[in-house]
DNA sequence: GATACGTGGTA
DNA sequence: TTACCAAGTAT
């Protein structure tokens, strides 16, 4: 159970809150500006699991390249996930034009000013839409996010599992008690600012946060209990060859399918080891796998290439569930046109959007 | 409710 | 190198 302050420490903690985000939050940051919906949400999109100093230089681009809310909804795809590029979660930019048209077209382009319409929104859940609702429309609803769980975990020492949804709901009552009425949006931004700074995840200096006398796991040095988060499982380990296959025509290059991990982005060909081994317990030769892929790219795309391994350890990357080790084939070939895909030379290819991985085989090939 | 979904930074 | 964190949502 929580241990709920009365109305005088509430009072006194949103005072001494906000007084501190007006001296030393960070109003300097780009979506802090105004509190136009359209940037706080973009802004907000693009913060989820992602750091602020990777979000400000997309959000600036993002502006520029859609400054309105018709122009997002209007774009073609191809050019929202290359502004998107690197940032990683593409599914987030996609879901953004389904809420664009939705507004625009639902709510002629108006954006609905509560926290319950605005989940109603692709891509908005509870956090986005308390965020907007609280900081563009000044309703008291409190935005839990990752700082939010762990600066209330530690004020009020609870013992709650946040990786489990249910939690959600402890916490949102919480800061509904808690939230300033008639500044609810900057209260939720300092819990944020908060959250990043005296009371993150690690390196955390309880000692001079304003909010010290409040912290009661600081009170008695059990900090580093909370929050109690189950461990997520480790990425799965999954074994790929790409081809990069080179003609007079360019690179042999193809779109990613529309759903699933990198949906809709561009790679060289990429054959993953389950792909040619039903049995799990075979033992293949580095030269029998060659030859399978060599077949295989025979049958998929028509081009018959002899594949060579290249020098060095295989590309890895690491997705959130799975850990990619990437062997790069290469081989020059005929320009015979593919089945699938097609050839594109490597200065138009850059205009596509590609993953981190493809960026690394590209590295290793130069 | 467990799992899928990216990337970069830090210890 | 591994582990975990960073302003979550959809299915």
């Amino acid at each position: 159970m929580i241990d709920m302050w009365d109305e005088e420490k509430i009072r006194a903690f949103r005072a001494t809150l906000l007084d501190w985000y007006d001296e030393a939050g960070r109003a300097d940051l780009p979506w802090r500006e105004n509190q136009d919906p359209y940037r706080v949400w973009v802004s907000e999109i693009m913060l989820q699991q992602t750091q602020v100093q990777t979000v400000i230089p997309y959000f600036n681009r993002f502006m520029t390249m859609f400054p309105t809310l018709n122009d997002l909804a209007a774009a073609p795809e191809q050019d929202l996930l290359k502004a998107w590029e690197g940032l990683g979660y593409y599914s987030r930019v996609r879901n953004m034009q389904k809420a664009a048209i939705q507004v625009r077209d639902d709510y002629s382009g108006v954006w609905p000013d509560t926290m319950a319409e605005l989940e109603n929104l692709t891509g908005i859940g509870p956090y986005t839409a308390a965020a907007i609702a609280s900081i563009s429309f000044k309703e008291p609803v409190p935005a839990i996010d990752g700082n939010a769980f762990r600066v209330f975990a530690r004020l009020f020492k609870i013992d709650a599992d946040i990786a489990q949804p249910k939690t959600r709901k402890v916490f949102f009552d919480l800061g509904l008690q808690l939230i300033d009425p008639d500044r609810p949006g900057d209260f939720n931004q300092a819990i944020m600012d908060l959250g990043s700074s005296y009371m993150s995840a690690k390196n955390y200096d309880s000692e001079h946060s304003p909010v010290k006398q409040f912290n009661a796991a600081y009170a008695d040095g059990t900090e580093d209990f909370y929050p109690v988060k189950s461990k997520a499982p480790k990425p799965k380990p999954i074994t790929y060859f790409a081809v990069a296959a080179h003609s007079p025509a360019g690179y042999l290059w193809e779109q990613r399918p529309t759903t699933g991990l990198l949906a809709n982005f561009w790679t060289m060909p990429l054959y993953a080891l389950t792909d040619f081994v039903t049995d799990p317990d075979a033992e293949w030769s580095e030269d029998e796998m060659i030859a399978a892929t060599e077949k295989r790219l025979l049958a998929d795309y028509g081009i018959t290439a002899k594949l060579v391994k290249m020098g060095g350890r295989p590309v890895t990357h690491v997705y959130t569930h799975q850990k990619w080790t990437v062997t790069v084939l290469t081989a020059e070939v005929e320009a015979t046109t593919p089945h699938r895909g097609t050839w594109r030379e490597f200065d138009a290819l850059t205009r596509d959007p590609q993953p981190k991985i493809q960026e690394k085989i590209w590295k290793r090939l130069n």
